[in-house]
DNA sequence: ACACCAGTTTACGTTAACGTCAAGCGTTTT
DNA sequence: AAAACGCTTGACGTTAACGTAAACTGGTGT
Protein backbone atom coordinates (compact mmCIF):
# COMPACT_ATOMS: atom_id res chain seq x y z
CA UNK A 1 0.00 0.00 0.00
CA UNK A 2 1.29 3.68 -1.02
CA UNK A 3 0.40 6.45 1.59
CA UNK A 4 -2.83 7.73 -0.18
CA UNK A 5 -2.28 10.98 -1.97
CA UNK A 6 -4.98 12.53 0.15
CA UNK A 7 -5.26 16.45 -1.54
CA UNK A 8 -7.17 19.38 0.20
CA UNK A 9 -10.51 20.81 -1.03
CA UNK A 10 -9.52 23.77 -2.74
CA UNK A 11 -6.72 21.71 -3.91
CA UNK A 12 -8.86 19.21 -5.55
CA UNK A 13 -10.92 21.92 -7.09
CA UNK A 14 -8.56 23.36 -8.65
CA UNK A 15 -7.66 20.90 -10.56
CA UNK A 16 -10.68 20.29 -11.76
CA UNK A 17 -11.31 23.62 -12.76
CA UNK A 18 -14.16 23.84 -10.33
CA UNK A 19 -15.30 25.81 -6.88
CA UNK A 20 -15.06 24.89 -3.12
CA UNK A 21 -18.34 25.61 -2.50
CA UNK A 22 -19.21 23.15 -5.66
CA UNK A 23 -17.55 20.21 -4.19
CA UNK A 24 -19.56 20.60 -0.34
CA UNK A 25 -22.42 20.91 -2.31
CA UNK A 26 -21.97 17.28 -3.95
CA UNK A 27 -21.18 16.32 -0.64
CA UNK A 28 -24.30 17.52 0.59
CA UNK A 29 -26.48 16.13 -1.41
CA UNK A 30 -25.16 13.01 -0.56
CA UNK A 31 -22.71 12.51 -3.74
CA UNK A 32 -18.96 12.49 -1.96
CA UNK A 33 -18.27 11.47 1.24
CA UNK A 34 -14.94 12.52 1.93
CA UNK A 35 -12.55 11.67 4.99
CA UNK A 36 -13.61 14.19 7.78
CA UNK A 37 -10.36 14.74 9.62
CA UNK A 38 -10.43 13.87 13.26
CA UNK A 39 -13.62 14.64 13.75
CA UNK A 40 -14.25 17.53 11.41
CA UNK A 41 -11.51 19.48 10.79
CA UNK A 42 -10.66 19.20 7.48
CA UNK A 43 -12.18 17.60 4.39
CA UNK A 44 -9.70 15.27 2.50
CA UNK A 45 -9.63 13.78 -0.81
CA UNK A 46 -8.45 10.69 -2.01
CA UNK A 47 -8.19 9.12 -5.30
CA UNK A 48 -11.50 6.95 -5.02
CA UNK A 49 -13.50 10.57 -4.28
CA UNK A 50 -11.58 12.55 -7.05
CA UNK A 51 -13.17 9.23 -9.77
CA UNK A 52 -16.33 10.14 -8.18
CA UNK A 53 -16.35 13.81 -8.76
CA UNK A 54 -14.69 13.74 -12.32
CA UNK A 55 -17.95 11.23 -13.06
CA UNK A 56 -20.24 14.05 -11.73
CA UNK A 57 -18.85 16.60 -13.84
CA UNK A 58 -18.99 14.33 -16.96
CA UNK A 59 -22.17 13.36 -16.12
CA UNK A 60 -23.28 16.74 -15.72
CA UNK A 61 -21.61 18.21 -19.08
CA UNK A 62 -24.21 14.80 -20.89
CA UNK A 63 -27.07 16.77 -19.30
CA UNK A 64 -27.89 14.41 -15.89
CA UNK A 65 -29.35 15.99 -13.10
CA UNK A 66 -27.01 15.52 -10.12
CA UNK A 67 -30.41 13.81 -8.61
CA UNK A 68 -29.91 11.74 -11.90
CA UNK A 69 -25.85 11.28 -11.14
CA UNK A 70 -26.59 10.31 -7.57
CA UNK A 71 -28.82 7.54 -8.65
CA UNK A 72 -26.00 6.19 -11.01
CA UNK A 73 -23.01 6.02 -8.09
CA UNK A 74 -25.34 4.80 -5.39
CA UNK A 75 -26.46 1.86 -7.69
CA UNK A 76 -22.53 0.85 -8.53
CA UNK A 77 -21.73 1.56 -4.90
CA UNK A 78 -20.47 -1.86 -4.39
CA UNK A 79 -20.53 -0.90 -0.34
CA UNK A 80 -24.17 0.17 -0.32
CA UNK A 81 -25.46 -2.45 -2.42
CA UNK A 82 -24.96 -5.17 -0.15
CA UNK A 83 -26.16 -8.07 -2.24
CA UNK A 84 -30.17 -7.67 -1.59
CA UNK A 85 -30.95 -5.18 -4.07
CA UNK A 86 -28.51 -7.01 -6.81
CA UNK A 87 -31.20 -8.05 -9.41
CA UNK A 88 -32.48 -4.27 -9.30
CA UNK A 89 -29.35 -2.68 -9.66
CA UNK A 90 -28.50 -5.27 -12.73
CA UNK A 91 -32.10 -4.24 -14.41
CA UNK A 92 -31.60 -0.70 -13.28
CA UNK A 93 -28.63 -0.25 -14.85
CA UNK A 94 -30.05 -1.48 -17.91
CA UNK A 95 -32.65 1.03 -18.21
CA UNK A 96 -29.24 3.70 -17.82
CA UNK A 97 -27.71 1.99 -20.49
CA UNK A 98 -30.75 2.34 -22.86
CA UNK A 99 -30.90 5.44 -21.99
CA UNK A 100 -27.28 6.56 -22.52
CA UNK A 101 -27.41 4.76 -26.70
CA UNK A 102 -30.51 6.77 -27.01
CA UNK A 103 -28.44 10.35 -26.15
CA UNK A 104 -25.62 9.01 -27.92
CA UNK A 105 -27.86 8.17 -30.88
CA UNK A 106 -29.58 11.92 -30.63
CA UNK A 107 -25.86 12.87 -30.12
CA UNK A 108 -25.31 11.68 -33.52
CA UNK A 109 -28.25 12.87 -34.91
CA UNK A 110 -27.68 16.44 -34.07
CA UNK A 111 -24.03 16.43 -35.21
CA UNK A 112 -25.19 15.12 -38.47
CA UNK A 113 -27.66 18.05 -39.34
CA UNK A 114 -25.27 20.71 -37.74
CA UNK A 115 -22.43 19.01 -40.38
CA UNK A 116 -25.43 19.46 -43.40
CA UNK A 117 -25.56 23.17 -42.41
CA UNK A 118 -21.88 23.34 -42.12
CA UNK A 119 -21.64 22.13 -45.82
CA UNK A 120 -24.35 24.29 -47.31
CA UNK A 121 -22.58 27.46 -45.62
CA UNK A 122 -19.30 26.73 -46.85
CA UNK A 123 -20.52 26.31 -50.45
CA UNK A 124 -22.02 29.53 -49.91
CA UNK A 125 -18.98 31.16 -48.78
CA UNK A 126 -16.75 29.39 -51.17
CA UNK A 127 -19.14 30.94 -54.38
CA UNK A 128 -18.74 34.10 -52.51
CA UNK A 129 -14.84 34.24 -52.85
CA UNK A 130 -15.04 32.70 -56.62
CA UNK A 131 -17.77 35.71 -57.40
CA UNK A 132 -15.55 38.27 -55.22
CA UNK A 133 -12.17 37.00 -57.12
CA UNK A 134 -13.68 37.51 -60.63
CA UNK A 135 -15.22 41.05 -59.91
CA UNK A 136 -11.41 41.50 -58.65
CA UNK A 137 -10.07 40.87 -62.09
CA UNK A 138 -12.96 42.79 -63.65
CA UNK A 139 -11.71 45.75 -62.19
CA UNK B 1 -47.67 24.37 -52.36
CA UNK B 2 -49.64 22.60 -50.20
CA UNK B 3 -51.80 24.82 -47.21
CA UNK B 4 -49.29 24.71 -44.38
CA UNK B 5 -50.60 22.62 -41.81
CA UNK B 6 -50.67 25.13 -39.16
CA UNK B 7 -52.05 24.04 -35.60
CA UNK B 8 -52.39 25.64 -32.27
CA UNK B 9 -50.10 25.97 -29.31
CA UNK B 10 -51.38 23.13 -26.95
CA UNK B 11 -51.83 21.40 -30.01
CA UNK B 12 -48.28 21.17 -30.53
CA UNK B 13 -47.73 21.27 -26.93
CA UNK B 14 -49.34 18.10 -26.56
CA UNK B 15 -47.96 16.41 -29.17
CA UNK B 16 -43.81 17.36 -28.08
CA UNK B 17 -45.16 16.58 -24.07
CA UNK B 18 -44.02 19.92 -23.17
CA UNK B 19 -46.69 22.27 -22.16
CA UNK B 20 -48.00 25.49 -23.43
CA UNK B 21 -46.03 27.86 -21.03
CA UNK B 22 -42.42 26.03 -22.19
CA UNK B 23 -43.39 27.21 -25.96
CA UNK B 24 -43.98 30.75 -25.08
CA UNK B 25 -40.96 30.78 -22.70
CA UNK B 26 -38.75 30.01 -25.84
CA UNK B 27 -40.53 32.30 -27.73
CA UNK B 28 -40.04 34.78 -25.05
CA UNK B 29 -36.15 33.73 -24.92
CA UNK B 30 -36.19 34.55 -28.98
CA UNK B 31 -35.61 30.45 -29.96
CA UNK B 32 -39.06 30.34 -31.84
CA UNK B 33 -41.27 32.74 -33.95
CA UNK B 34 -44.20 31.34 -34.74
CA UNK B 35 -46.94 33.06 -36.57
CA UNK B 36 -49.11 36.19 -34.58
CA UNK B 37 -52.64 36.09 -36.45
CA UNK B 38 -53.81 39.24 -37.21
CA UNK B 39 -51.77 41.30 -35.41
CA UNK B 40 -51.73 39.59 -31.94
CA UNK B 41 -54.73 37.12 -31.11
CA UNK B 42 -53.32 33.71 -31.59
CA UNK B 43 -50.11 31.99 -32.34
CA UNK B 44 -49.65 29.43 -35.18
CA UNK B 45 -47.21 26.63 -35.75
CA UNK B 46 -46.06 25.71 -38.68
CA UNK B 47 -43.53 22.86 -39.86
CA UNK B 48 -40.32 25.03 -39.31
CA UNK B 49 -41.81 25.80 -35.90
CA UNK B 50 -42.07 22.36 -35.11
CA UNK B 51 -38.77 21.16 -36.39
CA UNK B 52 -36.95 24.09 -34.13
CA UNK B 53 -38.43 22.97 -31.14
CA UNK B 54 -37.58 19.64 -31.60
CA UNK B 55 -34.16 20.26 -32.05
CA UNK B 56 -34.59 22.58 -29.24
CA UNK B 57 -35.84 19.67 -27.30
CA UNK B 58 -33.11 17.51 -28.33
CA UNK B 59 -30.65 19.94 -27.36
CA UNK B 60 -31.91 20.13 -23.96
CA UNK B 61 -31.76 16.69 -23.38
CA UNK B 62 -28.40 16.26 -24.50
CA UNK B 63 -27.27 19.09 -21.83
CA UNK B 64 -27.42 22.21 -23.56
CA UNK B 65 -28.84 25.15 -22.62
CA UNK B 66 -31.13 27.21 -24.30
CA UNK B 67 -28.87 30.24 -24.76
CA UNK B 68 -26.48 27.61 -26.49
CA UNK B 69 -29.10 26.51 -28.30
CA UNK B 70 -30.17 29.92 -29.46
CA UNK B 71 -26.80 30.57 -30.51
CA UNK B 72 -26.99 27.21 -32.78
CA UNK B 73 -30.29 27.86 -34.16
CA UNK B 74 -29.30 31.99 -34.92
CA UNK B 75 -26.17 30.63 -36.29
CA UNK B 76 -27.77 28.91 -38.95
CA UNK B 77 -30.70 30.91 -39.67
CA UNK B 78 -29.90 31.94 -43.67
CA UNK B 79 -32.33 35.30 -42.82
CA UNK B 80 -30.49 36.39 -40.04
CA UNK B 81 -26.90 35.38 -41.19
CA UNK B 82 -27.39 37.70 -44.31
CA UNK B 83 -24.48 37.21 -46.17
CA UNK B 84 -21.81 39.32 -43.78
CA UNK B 85 -21.36 37.21 -41.24
CA UNK B 86 -20.45 34.05 -43.21
CA UNK B 87 -17.16 33.15 -42.29
CA UNK B 88 -17.89 33.39 -38.18
CA UNK B 89 -20.77 31.40 -38.71
CA UNK B 90 -18.46 28.66 -40.21
CA UNK B 91 -16.11 29.01 -37.69
CA UNK B 92 -18.17 28.85 -35.27
CA UNK B 93 -19.70 25.92 -36.26
CA UNK B 94 -16.79 23.47 -36.64
CA UNK B 95 -16.47 24.44 -32.89
CA UNK B 96 -19.54 23.56 -31.83
CA UNK B 97 -19.20 20.42 -34.02
CA UNK B 98 -16.07 19.55 -32.29
CA UNK B 99 -17.89 20.08 -29.03
CA UNK B 100 -19.94 17.78 -30.17
CA UNK B 101 -17.38 15.44 -30.97
CA UNK B 102 -16.08 15.60 -27.56
CA UNK B 103 -19.27 14.77 -25.52
CA UNK B 104 -19.98 11.58 -28.04
CA UNK B 105 -16.44 10.28 -26.79
CA UNK B 106 -17.29 11.23 -23.25
CA UNK B 107 -21.05 9.53 -23.60
CA UNK B 108 -19.43 6.89 -24.96
CA UNK B 109 -16.45 6.85 -22.42
CA UNK B 110 -19.70 6.99 -19.87
CA UNK B 111 -20.77 3.62 -21.48
CA UNK B 112 -17.93 1.96 -21.66
CA UNK B 113 -17.29 2.26 -17.83
CA UNK B 114 -21.53 1.31 -16.97
CA UNK B 115 -21.32 -1.78 -19.22
CA UNK B 116 -17.94 -2.59 -17.01
CA UNK B 117 -19.79 -2.25 -13.55
CA UNK B 118 -23.15 -3.90 -14.48
CA UNK B 119 -20.65 -7.18 -16.42
CA UNK B 120 -19.23 -7.48 -13.47
CA UNK B 121 -22.67 -7.15 -11.40
CA UNK B 122 -24.02 -9.88 -13.67
CA UNK B 123 -21.44 -12.39 -12.77
CA UNK B 124 -22.08 -11.74 -9.00
CA UNK B 125 -25.43 -12.08 -9.81
CA UNK B 126 -25.50 -15.56 -11.29
CA UNK B 127 -22.67 -16.72 -8.78
CA UNK B 128 -25.51 -16.17 -6.56
CA UNK B 129 -28.08 -18.06 -8.20
CA UNK B 130 -25.89 -20.99 -8.43
CA UNK B 131 -25.29 -21.38 -4.91
CA UNK B 132 -28.51 -21.15 -4.09
CA UNK B 133 -28.96 -23.71 -6.51
CA UNK B 134 -26.62 -25.94 -5.16
CA UNK B 135 -28.22 -25.40 -1.54
CA UNK B 136 -31.71 -26.15 -3.01
CA UNK B 137 -30.09 -29.38 -4.44
CA UNK B 138 -28.55 -30.13 -1.14
CA UNK B 139 -31.90 -30.10 0.88
C1' DA C 1 1.59 37.11 21.00
C1' DC C 2 -0.11 38.31 16.78
C1' DA C 3 -1.23 38.18 12.22
C1' DC C 4 -2.30 35.42 8.45
C1' DC C 5 -3.98 31.71 5.89
C1' DA C 6 -6.89 27.86 4.68
C1' DG C 7 -10.63 25.63 5.93
C1' DT C 8 -15.44 25.36 8.30
C1' DT C 9 -20.51 26.28 9.03
C1' DT C 10 -24.58 29.12 8.39
C1' DA C 11 -27.36 31.56 5.72
C1' DC C 12 -29.06 34.43 2.38
C1' DG C 13 -28.67 35.71 -2.84
C1' DT C 14 -28.85 34.44 -7.79
C1' DT C 15 -29.94 32.45 -12.31
C1' DA C 16 -32.18 29.45 -15.65
C1' DA C 17 -36.20 27.30 -16.87
C1' DC C 18 -40.12 26.88 -16.31
C1' DG C 19 -45.05 26.33 -13.06
C1' DT C 20 -49.09 28.49 -11.63
C1' DC C 21 -52.66 31.62 -11.17
C1' DA C 22 -55.49 35.71 -12.29
C1' DA C 23 -57.86 38.54 -15.44
C1' DG C 24 -59.28 39.44 -19.99
C1' DC C 25 -60.57 38.58 -24.93
C1' DG C 26 -62.68 36.10 -29.20
C1' DT C 27 -65.34 32.45 -30.89
C1' DT C 28 -68.86 28.95 -30.72
C1' DT C 29 -71.96 26.10 -28.50
C1' DT C 30 -76.35 25.90 -26.03
C1' DA D 1 -77.48 36.14 -24.42
C1' DA D 2 -75.07 33.35 -21.41
C1' DA D 3 -71.81 29.98 -20.69
C1' DA D 4 -67.99 27.49 -22.08
C1' DC D 5 -63.67 26.98 -24.38
C1' DG D 6 -59.17 28.14 -25.87
C1' DC D 7 -55.99 31.51 -26.21
C1' DT D 8 -53.70 35.77 -24.52
C1' DT D 9 -50.69 38.66 -21.35
C1' DG D 10 -48.90 39.77 -16.93
C1' DA D 11 -46.95 38.62 -12.68
C1' DC D 12 -45.43 36.12 -8.96
C1' DG D 13 -43.78 31.31 -7.26
C1' DT D 14 -40.57 27.37 -7.48
C1' DT D 15 -36.57 24.32 -7.96
C1' DA D 16 -31.82 22.99 -8.93
C1' DA D 17 -27.29 24.25 -8.59
C1' DC D 18 -24.57 26.75 -7.10
C1' DG D 19 -22.43 32.07 -5.62
C1' DT D 20 -21.26 34.97 -1.98
C1' DA D 21 -20.56 36.97 2.34
C1' DA D 22 -20.06 36.72 7.45
C1' DA D 23 -18.28 34.88 11.42
C1' DC D 24 -15.55 31.27 13.52
C1' DT D 25 -11.59 27.84 14.10
C1' DG D 26 -7.11 25.71 13.94
C1' DG D 27 -2.40 25.62 12.48
C1' DT D 28 1.98 28.52 10.95
C1' DG D 29 5.43 31.87 10.20
C1' DT D 30 7.63 35.89 12.56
Amino acid sequence: MVGQPLVSISSLAQELCITPRTIRYYEEMGLLTPVHLEKMSQRLYGPRERARLILILRGKRLGFSLAEIKEMIDLYDIDRTEGLQLERAVAYGEKRLRELDEKIQEMTLLKGELLDYQQQFTDLLKKCKDKNANVAVED
